[in-house]
DNA sequence: AAATGTAACTAACAATCGTTAGTTTTGTAA
DNA sequence: TTACAAAACTAACGATTGTTAGTTACATTT
């Protein structure tokens, strides 16, 4: 896998920027982008509203550092599996282990992806787009390659695509329930459930 | 299928009140209910802000409404399904078709449960918190049944359960793009990828 | 001791928020 | 024509929004 130093926090200590986005990250996870204030934030971290200017340069700042932050992480993965010359099915159970690992380490951030994307502004907002288009591109790419081959099943490729990125763009909701659940089987679970079905 | 005069709106004129609260609907849908200020609202009905309050008693009002009526459609069928004497995978299917049925109809108000439910106050978040949890342990009781049976493969009926469950929530985000993709097609795939897989 | 940088503070700003009160217009029924 | 109800309006309210300006406290470096 190619995955080692998802991010600075771990072997890093945090700088106080660091801090604050992390924190607004998970405030923003519960309640969205416009459901927090800049003094919810504050009051999160103890200080005053006014205070946080001190590190950042605005509300806009925090979101497109954590969407744009786990969006390259997601487009970094999914090029390096497409230039990769494993079979569609292969490229497929990777993306799956690529979107729990990636689930694990940035679950605020992909809930910030997911359902605040909209709230970005500018060059952010067009940035953020195109990588997701690119990705479903690239996925589509698989499927379609898959399909071809006969690997898999000649079904309405677009209900295959939604179906395998729908189950996996959520999973960030339903990963702390995951609890003692091992990320192993998890990822054993999800490829045989996505690829074989339930029966 | 149990389904028939979806809403009041197929055969009788709205009233004003239903019309507003159709058009608040569809600018949550794109922008979430924090994001969407009265005046939007207003704007978009081409009259002031202080009139909506002619016909609605506020935009709380907006929201319950739009999330407890579609929440009160799954109720509804999930009761149905559970007391019929299908097979386990025979009440997957019909899960599946009926959230199909549904997010052709109500995709706004989808979106509303899906993504405004915790802006909801009072009765109506404890009401729409209780269903969503009545509806995912019936889901969960057909799925174990099935595994049980043997007619579902023994993974962790959780994994199962979160899967479609993630696919069918998230149906309204690409029911515009299916645009000549006949529902009865739509049906057939998805029961296919869900249950049979993609291989 | 002096200078610098970090990180907090108070106070306030213009803008926007949901909402209310009171009034006027408009179409329909008596 | 008069009466009434529906549905719009203007004006404003207190609260909250993101943000800025200017200042203070403290630790480290020179």
């Amino acid at each position: 896998m190619g995955f080692q130093c998802f991010s600075i926090f771990v072997t890093m200590k945090p700088t106080r920027k660091q801090e604050i986005i992390k924190m607004a990250a998970s405030l923003f996870k519960e309640k969205g982008y416009n459901a927090v204030s800049m003094r919810d934030i504050a009051q999160a971290m103890d200080i005053k509203a006014a205070s946080l200017y001190n590190h950042i340069s605005g509300k806009q700042e925090i979101l497109s550092t954590l969407i744009i932050e786990v969006a390259e992480q997601f487009t970094k993965e999914m090029n390096t599996i497409t230039a990769s010359s494993h079979s569609p099915l292969q490229k497929i159970e990777k993306v799956i282990e690529v979107h729990i690992d990636i689930t694990v380490t940035y679950a605020e951030n992909i809930a910030a992806l997911n359902n605040d994307w909209m709230h970005l502004e500018g060059a952010s907002l067009k940035r953020v787009v195109a990588m997701r288009e690119e990705y479903e591109e690239n996925f589509r790419a698989i499927i379609k390659q898959g399909v071809t081959e006969g690997a898999i099943a000649p079904l309405h490729p677009e209900v295959i695509l939604f179906s395998i990125l729908s189950t996996l763009r959520t999973l960030y909701l339903w990963n702390e329930k995951r609890g003692k659940m091992d990320v192993n089987v998890l990822k054993k679970d999800m490829v045989s459930v996505l690829i074989s079905g339930i029966v």
